[in-house]
DNA sequence: ACTAGCCCCTGGGAGC
DNA sequence: TGCTCCCAGGGGCTAG
């Protein structure tokens, strides 16, 4: 599921594609009446009006906030897309057919659509370069919308979320400090908690917990300095090598060319229950557990809580 | 103001 | 092989 790295992974490849280039045609085949009324194109209303305000314009720019890609405009506005969990963009000779929804590309399929995750196409961006811009999203979670550059940071899809974990401004005492505002979690849900810090996932959430060597139910107020200090250069030591591999392709993420990452062969914990814990002389078994309503993983060994100690 | 829990959605895997 | 059932989970929303 694409989280803070996969995100990024996504954001540079749109840096290196699409900056530059026209948007020359929209098109959605979502259709939900759960989001009948909403600001974003599942609303076939709203995708009217969306598609008016970007046709023509420019592709300016491309960032990320928490786990938003914010593709800028000309005219002042912005794309925001959450991919949430299923959902990736892909650049390339992707199209569709007007009078077929359901078979959006047309001729040969492009390399990265023989990839069966990659052919659920619900949103594409036709470009003035012949090629397009793709929402490939299995499970129609995702959110596409437009706003106001001036302020998107205050709209509501932006404004509750804290600070971003790999600026230079995130230090161990503002980690502390957002930290602090939910004394009584259980970690593992404060630090996915996006107010909280932006774009950790479950994923990484795992993989944090265990290089700090704690347990994803101890409660915040119980955690040691020196473990908290562990678990915030785990954070950024974690989050920037899912980067540094092109994200994590557990299931469906790909990049922007339709490719796998490869941060997933660096698991330690995420999907590897029953393995045994690869901690130098730890001897662990990595377990499963639910906390709240997300799988977790963890080590029955060297991640502990504190009343077991 | 908080939080627990339901809901959006589809494909894949388990069980028979 | 083919059917049914259940599960994955980010984040929006609501009931308590």
């Amino acid at each position: 599921m694409p989280e803070l790295p996969e995100v990024q992974t996504t954001v540079d490849g749109l840096r290196h594609t699409v900056i530059g280039r026209r948007i020359i045609d929209a098109w959605s085949s979502y259709d939900s009446p759960y989001f009948k009324g909403s600001e974003t194109i599942k609303d076939p209303v709203y995708f009217k009006r969306f598609k008016k305000e970007v046709l023509g314009k420019k592709i300016i720019a491309a960032e990320r906030r928490a786990k938003n890609i914010l593709i800028g405009l000309s005219g002042g506005l912005t794309i925001l897309v959450h991919m949430k969990m299923t959902g990736h963009l892909l650049y390339g000779a992707y199209s569709f057919d007007k009078k077929n929804a359901k078979d959006p590309w047309q001729g040969v399929a492009p390399a990265g659509l023989r990839d069966p995750f990659n052919r659920h196409i619900r949103f594409l961006l036709q470009l003035d370069n012949g090629k397009s811009l793709a929402l490939s999203d299995m499970r129609k979670f995702g959110k596409v919308t437009a706003l106001l550059t001036s302020d998107m940071h205050r709209s509501a899809h932006l404004r509750d979320i804290g600070p971003e974990p790999l600026d230079g401004s995130f230090t161990f005492e503002r980690f502390i400090e957002r930290l602090n505002r939910k004394p009584h979690g259980k970690v593992k849900q404060v630090i996915m908690d996006q107010s909280i810090i932006a774009g950790i996932g479950n994923i990484y959430a795992d993989e944090s917990l265990w290089r700090a060597g704690i347990h994803p139910a101890e409660r915040v107020k119980n955690i040691t300095s020196a473990k908290l200090r562990s678990l915030f250069l785990a954070m950024k030591k974690v989050l920037s090598g899912g980067i540094a591999l092109g994200g994590s392709s557990t299931s469906d993420y790909r990049n922007i060319h339709g490719e796998m990452g490869t941060s997933q062969e660096a698991h330690r914990a995420y999907q590897r229950t029953g393995e045994k814990c690869t901690k130098p002389r730890c001897g662990g078994t990595i377990r499963r557990m639910t906390i709240g309503t997300r799988g977790t993983h963890y080590c029955d060994k060297h991640q502990l809580l504190s009343n077991k100690r």
